[in-house]
DNA sequence: AAGCCATAAATTGTCAACAATTATCTTGAT
DNA sequence: ATCAAGATAATTGTTGACAATTTATGGCTT
Protein backbone atom coordinates (compact mmCIF):
# COMPACT_ATOMS: atom_id res chain seq x y z
CA UNK A 1 0.00 0.00 0.00
CA UNK A 2 1.65 3.43 -1.01
CA UNK A 3 -0.34 5.80 1.15
CA UNK A 4 -1.22 4.94 4.89
CA UNK A 5 -3.65 7.15 7.11
CA UNK A 6 -2.79 10.58 6.76
CA UNK A 7 -1.00 11.41 10.26
CA UNK A 8 -3.40 13.71 12.22
CA UNK A 9 -2.33 17.63 11.87
CA UNK A 10 -3.91 18.69 14.81
CA UNK A 11 -6.78 18.60 17.22
CA UNK A 12 -10.45 19.66 16.13
CA UNK A 13 -10.71 22.08 18.67
CA UNK A 14 -7.38 23.99 16.73
CA UNK A 15 -8.73 23.82 13.55
CA UNK A 16 -11.82 24.72 14.32
CA UNK A 17 -10.84 27.76 16.34
CA UNK A 18 -8.89 29.13 13.02
CA UNK A 19 -11.70 28.83 11.22
CA UNK A 20 -13.99 30.89 13.53
CA UNK A 21 -11.44 32.92 14.08
CA UNK A 22 -10.99 33.80 9.96
CA UNK A 23 -15.27 34.08 10.06
CA UNK A 24 -14.78 36.38 13.18
CA UNK A 25 -11.82 38.48 11.07
CA UNK A 26 -13.56 38.54 7.73
CA UNK A 27 -16.59 39.84 9.01
CA UNK A 28 -18.68 36.23 8.40
CA UNK A 29 -20.11 36.22 11.74
CA UNK A 30 -21.19 39.73 12.66
CA UNK A 31 -19.87 41.58 15.57
CA UNK A 32 -21.94 41.40 18.21
CA UNK A 33 -23.81 38.27 17.04
CA UNK A 34 -24.20 35.64 19.15
CA UNK A 35 -22.08 32.31 18.89
CA UNK A 36 -24.91 29.37 18.90
CA UNK A 37 -23.07 26.39 19.92
CA UNK A 38 -25.47 24.18 18.36
CA UNK A 39 -25.52 25.51 15.14
CA UNK A 40 -21.84 25.77 15.02
CA UNK A 41 -21.09 22.52 15.83
CA UNK A 42 -23.42 20.88 13.04
CA UNK A 43 -21.91 23.34 10.23
CA UNK A 44 -18.34 22.13 11.05
CA UNK A 45 -19.59 18.48 11.41
CA UNK A 46 -17.92 18.52 15.29
CA UNK A 47 -19.21 17.89 18.79
CA UNK A 48 -19.71 20.65 21.34
CA UNK A 49 -16.85 19.70 23.25
CA UNK A 50 -14.11 20.68 21.06
CA UNK A 51 -16.07 23.33 19.88
CA UNK A 52 -16.44 24.66 23.06
CA UNK A 53 -13.13 24.57 23.61
CA UNK A 54 -12.38 26.55 20.13
CA UNK A 55 -14.63 28.99 21.75
CA UNK A 56 -12.41 29.48 25.14
CA UNK A 57 -9.40 30.03 22.82
CA UNK A 58 -10.99 32.84 21.08
CA UNK A 59 -12.37 34.45 24.41
CA UNK A 60 -8.39 34.74 25.14
CA UNK A 61 -7.84 36.46 21.67
CA UNK A 62 -10.40 38.63 22.69
CA UNK A 63 -12.70 37.95 19.71
CA UNK A 64 -15.36 36.96 21.68
CA UNK A 65 -16.90 38.09 24.88
CA UNK A 66 -18.32 34.80 27.08
CA UNK A 67 -20.90 35.24 29.60
CA UNK A 68 -21.98 32.47 31.93
CA UNK A 69 -25.23 30.68 31.28
CA UNK A 70 -25.74 32.65 28.21
CA UNK A 71 -23.14 32.18 25.82
CA UNK A 72 -20.75 34.20 23.80
CA UNK A 73 -21.02 37.05 21.27
CA UNK A 74 -18.83 37.97 19.00
CA UNK A 75 -17.11 41.48 19.73
CA UNK A 76 -17.87 45.01 18.87
CA UNK A 77 -15.50 47.73 18.94
CA UNK A 78 -16.44 51.04 19.73
CA UNK A 79 -14.20 53.66 19.07
CA UNK A 80 -12.98 54.57 22.04
CA UNK A 81 -12.05 50.87 22.23
CA UNK A 82 -10.12 50.96 18.92
CA UNK A 83 -8.29 54.29 20.03
CA UNK A 84 -7.15 52.34 23.43
CA UNK A 85 -5.51 49.35 20.87
CA UNK A 86 -4.41 52.24 18.99
CA UNK A 87 -2.86 53.58 22.20
CA UNK A 88 -0.77 50.10 22.81
CA UNK A 89 -0.07 50.13 19.51
CA UNK A 90 1.66 53.25 19.01
CA UNK A 91 3.77 52.02 22.53
CA UNK A 92 4.52 48.02 21.73
CA UNK A 93 5.46 48.46 17.89
CA UNK A 94 7.77 51.49 18.97
CA UNK A 95 9.31 49.13 20.87
CA UNK A 96 9.62 46.43 18.42
CA UNK A 97 10.61 48.64 15.80
CA UNK A 98 13.57 50.13 18.25
CA UNK A 99 14.21 46.11 18.97
CA UNK A 100 14.09 45.52 14.91
CA UNK A 101 17.13 48.22 14.57
CA UNK A 102 19.30 46.70 16.55
CA UNK A 103 18.91 43.02 15.40
CA UNK A 104 18.08 43.87 11.01
CA UNK A 105 20.63 42.95 9.28
CA UNK A 106 20.93 43.97 5.08
CA UNK A 107 18.74 41.24 3.92
CA UNK A 108 16.25 42.54 5.97
CA UNK A 109 15.93 45.34 5.19
CA UNK A 110 15.54 43.90 1.52
CA UNK A 111 12.95 42.12 1.71
CA UNK A 112 11.10 44.67 3.87
CA UNK A 113 12.23 47.12 0.77
CA UNK A 114 10.51 44.39 -1.77
CA UNK A 115 7.22 44.43 0.35
CA UNK A 116 7.07 47.79 -0.19
CA UNK A 117 8.17 47.50 -4.09
CA UNK A 118 5.35 44.90 -4.15
CA UNK A 119 2.89 47.04 -2.50
CA UNK A 120 3.80 50.17 -4.59
CA UNK A 121 3.18 48.66 -7.63
CA UNK A 122 -0.29 46.84 -6.17
CA UNK A 123 -1.54 50.30 -5.28
CA UNK A 124 -1.76 51.58 -8.38
CA UNK A 125 -4.83 49.26 -9.35
CA UNK A 126 -7.75 50.16 -7.80
CA UNK A 127 -8.49 46.73 -6.47
CA UNK A 128 -4.29 46.90 -5.79
CA UNK A 129 -4.88 49.41 -3.47
CA UNK A 130 -7.94 47.43 -1.92
CA UNK A 131 -5.87 45.13 -1.42
CA UNK A 132 -3.25 47.40 0.30
CA UNK A 133 -5.54 49.13 2.63
CA UNK A 134 -6.70 46.16 3.88
CA UNK A 135 -3.87 43.97 4.75
CA UNK A 136 -0.66 45.15 3.21
CA UNK A 137 -0.45 47.42 5.89
CA UNK A 138 -0.41 45.13 8.73
CA UNK A 139 2.21 42.84 6.49
CA UNK A 140 4.83 45.61 6.90
CA UNK A 141 3.88 45.92 10.18
CA UNK A 142 3.78 41.80 10.95
CA UNK A 143 7.68 41.68 9.62
CA UNK A 144 8.77 44.72 11.80
CA UNK A 145 7.39 43.07 14.84
CA UNK A 146 9.35 39.68 13.27
CA UNK A 147 12.55 41.38 13.49
CA UNK A 148 12.40 42.09 17.19
CA UNK A 149 13.00 38.79 17.68
CA UNK A 150 10.81 39.69 21.16
CA UNK A 151 8.54 36.17 20.90
CA UNK A 152 6.18 37.32 23.84
CA UNK A 153 5.53 40.86 22.09
CA UNK A 154 5.29 38.60 18.24
CA UNK A 155 2.34 36.94 19.64
CA UNK A 156 0.85 39.52 21.44
CA UNK A 157 0.53 41.52 18.53
CA UNK A 158 0.37 39.21 15.31
CA UNK A 159 -1.71 36.76 17.52
CA UNK A 160 -4.34 38.86 19.03
CA UNK A 161 -4.18 42.81 18.39
CA UNK A 162 -3.58 42.73 14.67
CA UNK A 163 -6.89 39.70 14.45
CA UNK A 164 -8.79 42.88 16.67
CA UNK A 165 -7.59 45.66 13.98
CA UNK A 166 -8.72 43.78 11.14
CA UNK A 167 -12.06 42.82 12.71
CA UNK A 168 -12.40 47.00 13.23
CA UNK A 169 -11.53 47.64 9.84
CA UNK A 170 -14.30 44.73 8.65
CA UNK A 171 -16.81 46.03 10.81
CA UNK A 172 -16.12 49.65 10.01
CA UNK A 173 -15.41 49.39 6.44
CA UNK A 174 -12.50 51.31 6.88
CA UNK A 175 -8.88 50.68 5.78
CA UNK A 176 -5.98 52.68 7.02
CA UNK A 177 -6.43 55.98 6.33
CA UNK A 178 -3.64 58.03 4.44
CA UNK A 179 -2.09 55.38 2.38
CA UNK A 180 -0.16 57.42 0.31
CA UNK A 181 1.71 59.63 3.58
CA UNK A 182 1.86 55.57 5.39
CA UNK A 183 3.64 54.68 2.11
CA UNK A 184 6.40 57.23 2.66
CA UNK A 185 6.23 56.47 6.14
CA UNK A 186 6.98 53.12 5.89
CA UNK A 187 10.13 53.82 3.98
CA UNK A 188 11.78 56.59 6.27
CA UNK A 189 11.22 53.29 9.42
CA UNK A 190 13.34 50.93 7.03
CA UNK A 191 16.08 54.17 6.38
CA UNK A 192 16.49 53.83 10.40
CA UNK A 193 16.75 50.46 10.14
CA UNK A 194 19.04 50.55 7.57
CA UNK A 195 21.17 52.89 9.54
CA UNK A 196 20.64 50.96 13.14
CA UNK A 197 19.26 54.07 14.00
CA UNK A 198 17.32 52.49 17.51
CA UNK A 199 16.07 55.94 18.67
CA UNK A 200 15.04 56.97 15.28
CA UNK A 201 13.38 53.94 14.68
CA UNK A 202 11.05 54.05 17.34
CA UNK A 203 9.88 57.59 17.11
CA UNK A 204 9.00 56.94 13.64
CA UNK A 205 6.88 54.18 14.34
CA UNK A 206 5.34 55.83 16.96
CA UNK A 207 4.43 58.96 14.75
CA UNK A 208 3.37 56.63 12.22
CA UNK A 209 0.71 55.13 14.41
CA UNK A 210 -0.12 57.88 16.28
CA UNK A 211 -0.82 59.70 12.76
CA UNK A 212 -3.72 57.07 12.95
CA UNK A 213 -4.87 57.55 16.16
CA UNK A 214 -5.34 61.47 15.85
CA UNK A 215 -7.33 60.47 12.91
CA UNK A 216 -9.57 58.17 15.40
CA UNK A 217 -9.60 60.84 18.44
CA UNK A 218 -10.77 63.39 15.47
CA UNK A 219 -13.38 61.24 14.82
CA UNK A 220 -14.40 60.59 18.03
CA UNK A 221 -14.71 64.27 18.97
CA UNK A 222 -16.89 65.74 16.10
CA UNK B 1 -39.10 29.43 53.24
CA UNK B 2 -36.72 31.94 54.25
CA UNK B 3 -33.57 30.55 51.82
CA UNK B 4 -33.41 29.25 48.50
CA UNK B 5 -31.31 27.48 47.05
CA UNK B 6 -28.31 29.81 46.17
CA UNK B 7 -28.24 31.42 42.87
CA UNK B 8 -25.03 29.93 40.81
CA UNK B 9 -21.99 32.44 41.15
CA UNK B 10 -20.63 31.14 38.31
CA UNK B 11 -19.55 28.00 35.92
CA UNK B 12 -17.17 25.01 37.55
CA UNK B 13 -14.72 25.76 34.51
CA UNK B 14 -14.22 29.71 35.36
CA UNK B 15 -13.73 28.83 39.71
CA UNK B 16 -11.61 26.14 39.02
CA UNK B 17 -9.76 28.44 36.31
CA UNK B 18 -9.12 30.21 38.70
CA UNK B 19 -8.00 27.52 41.50
CA UNK B 20 -5.50 26.39 38.99
CA UNK B 21 -4.26 29.87 38.31
CA UNK B 22 -3.45 30.83 41.66
CA UNK B 23 -2.04 27.04 42.53
CA UNK B 24 0.13 27.40 39.36
CA UNK B 25 1.37 31.44 40.28
CA UNK B 26 1.89 30.28 43.61
CA UNK B 27 4.29 27.82 43.09
CA UNK B 28 2.15 24.61 43.89
CA UNK B 29 1.89 23.45 40.57
CA UNK B 30 5.56 23.05 39.42
CA UNK B 31 6.93 25.13 36.57
CA UNK B 32 7.54 22.49 33.83
CA UNK B 33 5.41 19.88 35.26
CA UNK B 34 2.82 18.37 33.73
CA UNK B 35 -1.20 19.21 34.38
CA UNK B 36 -2.57 15.53 34.58
CA UNK B 37 -6.47 15.87 33.56
CA UNK B 38 -7.67 12.60 34.88
CA UNK B 39 -5.35 13.85 38.13
CA UNK B 40 -6.84 17.50 38.56
CA UNK B 41 -10.76 16.28 37.70
CA UNK B 42 -10.78 14.19 40.63
CA UNK B 43 -8.81 16.79 42.69
CA UNK B 44 -11.36 19.36 42.10
CA UNK B 45 -14.20 17.22 41.73
CA UNK B 46 -14.73 17.96 38.50
CA UNK B 47 -15.40 16.17 35.31
CA UNK B 48 -12.78 16.60 32.26
CA UNK B 49 -15.45 18.77 29.98
CA UNK B 50 -15.01 21.92 32.08
CA UNK B 51 -11.40 21.11 33.20
CA UNK B 52 -10.58 21.36 29.82
CA UNK B 53 -12.02 24.34 29.44
CA UNK B 54 -10.36 25.78 32.54
CA UNK B 55 -6.92 24.46 30.97
CA UNK B 56 -7.83 26.19 27.86
CA UNK B 57 -8.23 29.86 29.24
CA UNK B 58 -4.82 29.17 30.93
CA UNK B 59 -3.52 28.66 27.72
CA UNK B 60 -5.05 32.00 26.81
CA UNK B 61 -3.31 33.67 29.97
CA UNK B 62 -0.20 32.18 28.54
CA UNK B 63 0.37 30.06 32.11
CA UNK B 64 0.19 26.40 30.24
CA UNK B 65 1.52 25.50 27.11
CA UNK B 66 -0.44 22.87 25.40
CA UNK B 67 0.73 20.14 22.90
CA UNK B 68 -1.88 17.99 21.11
CA UNK B 69 -2.24 14.52 21.73
CA UNK B 70 0.26 15.01 24.51
CA UNK B 71 -1.07 17.23 27.36
CA UNK B 72 -0.46 20.94 28.91
CA UNK B 73 2.22 21.46 31.29
CA UNK B 74 2.90 24.47 33.43
CA UNK B 75 4.94 27.17 31.86
CA UNK B 76 8.85 27.85 32.80
CA UNK B 77 10.20 31.05 32.09
CA UNK B 78 13.92 31.54 31.45
CA UNK B 79 16.20 34.59 32.17
CA UNK B 80 15.78 35.53 28.25
CA UNK B 81 11.92 35.05 28.06
CA UNK B 82 11.51 37.15 31.58
CA UNK B 83 13.81 39.63 29.89
CA UNK B 84 11.33 39.83 27.37
CA UNK B 85 8.52 40.00 29.65
CA UNK B 86 10.21 43.68 31.49
CA UNK B 87 11.37 44.88 27.87
CA UNK B 88 6.86 45.04 27.20
CA UNK B 89 6.61 45.98 31.01
CA UNK B 90 8.82 49.28 30.07
CA UNK B 91 7.15 50.20 27.19
CA UNK B 92 3.03 49.38 29.11
CA UNK B 93 3.70 50.64 31.45
CA UNK B 94 5.43 53.64 30.80
CA UNK B 95 2.34 54.17 28.67
CA UNK B 96 0.01 53.44 31.46
CA UNK B 97 2.39 56.12 33.41
CA UNK B 98 1.44 58.87 30.93
CA UNK B 99 -2.24 57.98 30.76
CA UNK B 100 -3.24 58.07 34.66
CA UNK B 101 -0.79 61.35 34.94
CA UNK B 102 -3.29 62.72 32.76
CA UNK B 103 -6.32 61.40 34.64
CA UNK B 104 -5.36 60.86 38.34
CA UNK B 105 -7.22 63.64 40.46
CA UNK B 106 -5.93 64.70 44.14
CA UNK B 107 -7.71 62.08 45.89
CA UNK B 108 -6.48 58.76 43.41
CA UNK B 109 -2.74 60.28 44.14
CA UNK B 110 -3.62 60.37 48.08
CA UNK B 111 -4.48 56.89 47.61
CA UNK B 112 -1.03 56.18 46.26
CA UNK B 113 0.70 57.64 49.32
CA UNK B 114 -1.62 55.77 51.85
CA UNK B 115 -0.29 52.10 49.97
CA UNK B 116 3.12 53.54 50.00
CA UNK B 117 2.90 54.80 53.08
CA UNK B 118 1.63 51.15 54.23
CA UNK B 119 4.73 49.39 52.38
CA UNK B 120 6.73 51.86 54.46
CA UNK B 121 5.29 50.59 57.87
CA UNK B 122 5.40 47.12 56.74
CA UNK B 123 9.11 47.25 54.97
CA UNK B 124 10.45 47.19 58.48
CA UNK B 125 10.00 43.87 59.88
CA UNK B 126 11.38 41.46 58.16
CA UNK B 127 8.24 39.55 56.94
CA UNK B 128 6.89 42.88 56.16
CA UNK B 129 9.80 43.17 53.35
CA UNK B 130 8.87 39.80 52.19
CA UNK B 131 5.47 40.84 51.61
CA UNK B 132 6.44 43.82 50.21
CA UNK B 133 8.82 41.94 47.55
CA UNK B 134 6.44 39.55 46.94
CA UNK B 135 2.99 41.44 46.24
CA UNK B 136 3.26 45.26 47.74
CA UNK B 137 5.56 45.68 44.43
CA UNK B 138 2.71 44.98 41.97
CA UNK B 139 0.36 46.67 44.09
CA UNK B 140 1.67 49.87 43.36
CA UNK B 141 1.85 49.38 39.44
CA UNK B 142 -1.77 47.80 39.22
CA UNK B 143 -2.65 50.77 40.91
CA UNK B 144 -1.42 53.00 38.66
CA UNK B 145 -2.81 51.30 35.22
CA UNK B 146 -6.12 51.28 36.72
CA UNK B 147 -5.62 54.87 36.88
CA UNK B 148 -4.61 54.98 33.40
CA UNK B 149 -8.42 54.56 32.60
CA UNK B 150 -7.66 51.87 29.49
CA UNK B 151 -9.69 49.04 29.71
CA UNK B 152 -7.25 46.48 27.17
CA UNK B 153 -4.15 47.74 28.81
CA UNK B 154 -5.21 46.99 32.26
CA UNK B 155 -6.60 44.08 31.41
CA UNK B 156 -3.17 42.07 29.43
CA UNK B 157 -1.36 43.95 31.91
CA UNK B 158 -3.03 42.70 35.34
CA UNK B 159 -4.73 40.02 33.94
CA UNK B 160 -1.89 38.04 32.29
CA UNK B 161 1.70 40.06 32.51
CA UNK B 162 1.84 40.00 36.05
CA UNK B 163 0.73 36.61 36.55
CA UNK B 164 3.65 35.33 34.29
CA UNK B 165 5.78 38.51 36.65
CA UNK B 166 4.69 36.57 40.13
CA UNK B 167 5.44 33.05 38.63
CA UNK B 168 8.66 33.85 37.72
CA UNK B 169 9.38 35.36 41.02
CA UNK B 170 7.82 32.26 42.76
CA UNK B 171 10.38 29.90 40.41
CA UNK B 172 13.79 32.10 41.08
CA UNK B 173 12.47 32.60 44.53
CA UNK B 174 13.32 36.45 43.70
CA UNK B 175 11.43 39.29 44.73
CA UNK B 176 12.04 42.70 43.05
CA UNK B 177 15.01 43.85 43.47
CA UNK B 178 16.47 46.81 45.25
CA UNK B 179 13.78 47.75 47.28
CA UNK B 180 14.95 50.91 49.00
CA UNK B 181 15.47 52.10 45.55
CA UNK B 182 12.13 51.24 43.97
CA UNK B 183 10.52 52.52 46.85
CA UNK B 184 11.63 56.05 46.13
CA UNK B 185 11.28 56.08 42.58
CA UNK B 186 7.49 55.10 43.50
CA UNK B 187 7.04 58.29 45.51
CA UNK B 188 8.99 60.14 42.57
CA UNK B 189 6.35 59.01 40.42
CA UNK B 190 3.63 60.05 42.52
CA UNK B 191 4.94 63.44 42.41
CA UNK B 192 4.62 63.44 38.70
CA UNK B 193 1.27 62.28 39.21
CA UNK B 194 0.28 65.28 41.59
CA UNK B 195 1.94 67.91 38.68
CA UNK B 196 0.11 66.15 35.91
CA UNK B 197 3.67 65.79 34.44
CA UNK B 198 2.89 63.46 31.65
CA UNK B 199 5.85 63.25 30.07
CA UNK B 200 8.28 62.63 33.33
CA UNK B 201 5.79 60.33 34.66
CA UNK B 202 6.09 58.27 31.36
CA UNK B 203 9.74 58.43 31.84
CA UNK B 204 10.35 57.60 35.82
CA UNK B 205 8.02 54.94 34.97
CA UNK B 206 10.21 53.52 32.00
CA UNK B 207 13.38 54.06 33.82
CA UNK B 208 11.88 52.24 37.24
CA UNK B 209 11.28 49.21 34.93
CA UNK B 210 14.27 49.34 32.60
CA UNK B 211 16.40 49.35 35.98
CA UNK B 212 15.12 45.99 37.39
CA UNK B 213 15.51 44.47 33.61
CA UNK B 214 19.04 45.70 33.86
CA UNK B 215 19.89 43.68 36.72
CA UNK B 216 18.08 40.57 34.64
CA UNK B 217 20.09 41.38 31.38
CA UNK B 218 23.86 41.50 33.68
CA UNK B 219 22.49 38.38 35.26
CA UNK B 220 22.32 36.78 32.26
CA UNK B 221 25.76 38.47 30.78
CA UNK B 222 27.52 36.81 33.58
C1' DA C 1 -53.48 46.99 24.71
C1' DA C 2 -49.87 46.48 28.09
C1' DG C 3 -47.86 43.93 31.59
C1' DC C 4 -47.17 39.65 34.06
C1' DC C 5 -46.98 34.91 35.34
C1' DA C 6 -46.83 30.05 33.97
C1' DT C 7 -45.35 27.04 30.57
C1' DA C 8 -42.59 25.34 26.75
C1' DA C 9 -38.59 25.50 23.86
C1' DA C 10 -33.94 26.30 23.14
C1' DT C 11 -29.33 26.83 24.82
C1' DT C 12 -25.66 26.28 27.99
C1' DG C 13 -23.30 23.41 31.61
C1' DT C 14 -21.88 18.94 33.07
C1' DC C 15 -21.01 14.22 32.99
C1' DA C 16 -19.56 9.49 31.82
C1' DA C 17 -18.31 6.36 28.20
C1' DC C 18 -15.73 5.32 24.07
C1' DA C 19 -11.92 6.04 20.54
C1' DA C 20 -7.32 7.41 19.40
C1' DT C 21 -2.88 8.55 20.65
C1' DT C 22 1.04 8.51 23.54
C1' DA C 23 3.81 6.73 27.26
C1' DT C 24 5.39 2.72 29.85
C1' DC C 25 6.67 -1.92 30.61
C1' DT C 26 7.95 -6.52 29.25
C1' DT C 27 10.19 -9.57 26.46
C1' DG C 28 13.52 -11.21 23.46
C1' DA C 29 17.47 -10.85 20.36
C1' DT C 30 22.22 -9.46 19.64
C1' DA D 1 23.80 -5.69 29.50
C1' DT D 2 21.70 -2.84 25.88
C1' DC D 3 18.60 -1.91 22.58
C1' DA D 4 14.37 -2.85 19.80
C1' DA D 5 9.88 -4.31 19.10
C1' DG D 6 5.59 -5.55 20.73
C1' DA D 7 2.13 -5.57 24.29
C1' DT D 8 0.00 -3.07 28.00
C1' DA D 9 -1.37 0.83 30.55
C1' DA D 10 -2.36 5.61 30.96
C1' DT D 11 -3.72 9.90 28.97
C1' DT D 12 -5.78 12.79 25.63
C1' DG D 13 -9.55 13.59 22.11
C1' DT D 14 -14.30 13.15 21.00
C1' DT D 15 -19.00 12.08 21.38
C1' DG D 16 -23.83 11.87 22.87
C1' DA D 17 -26.94 12.13 26.70
C1' DC D 18 -28.72 14.43 30.70
C1' DA D 19 -29.31 18.48 34.01
C1' DA D 20 -29.67 23.36 34.83
C1' DT D 21 -30.46 27.78 33.19
C1' DT D 22 -32.03 31.12 30.14
C1' DT D 23 -35.02 32.71 26.49
C1' DA D 24 -39.24 32.60 23.95
C1' DT D 25 -44.27 31.73 23.86
C1' DG D 26 -49.00 32.22 25.12
C1' DG D 27 -52.75 33.08 27.76
C1' DC D 28 -54.58 35.68 31.69
C1' DT D 29 -55.60 39.81 34.38
C1' DT D 30 -56.14 44.67 34.83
Amino acid sequence: MSTKALPKLSTLADTVFGQIRTAIVKGELAPGSKVNEPQLSKQYGISRGPLREAIRRLEGCKLVEITPNVGAKVVSLNIAQAIEIYEIRESLEGLACRLAASHANAHDCLKLRELLSNHEKQIESENGRLYYQKEGDLDFHYLIVQLSENTRLFNFLCGELYHLLRLYRVQTSSGPSRPEQAFKEHHQIVDALENKDEELAELLMKRHIAGAKKALVNQLNQ
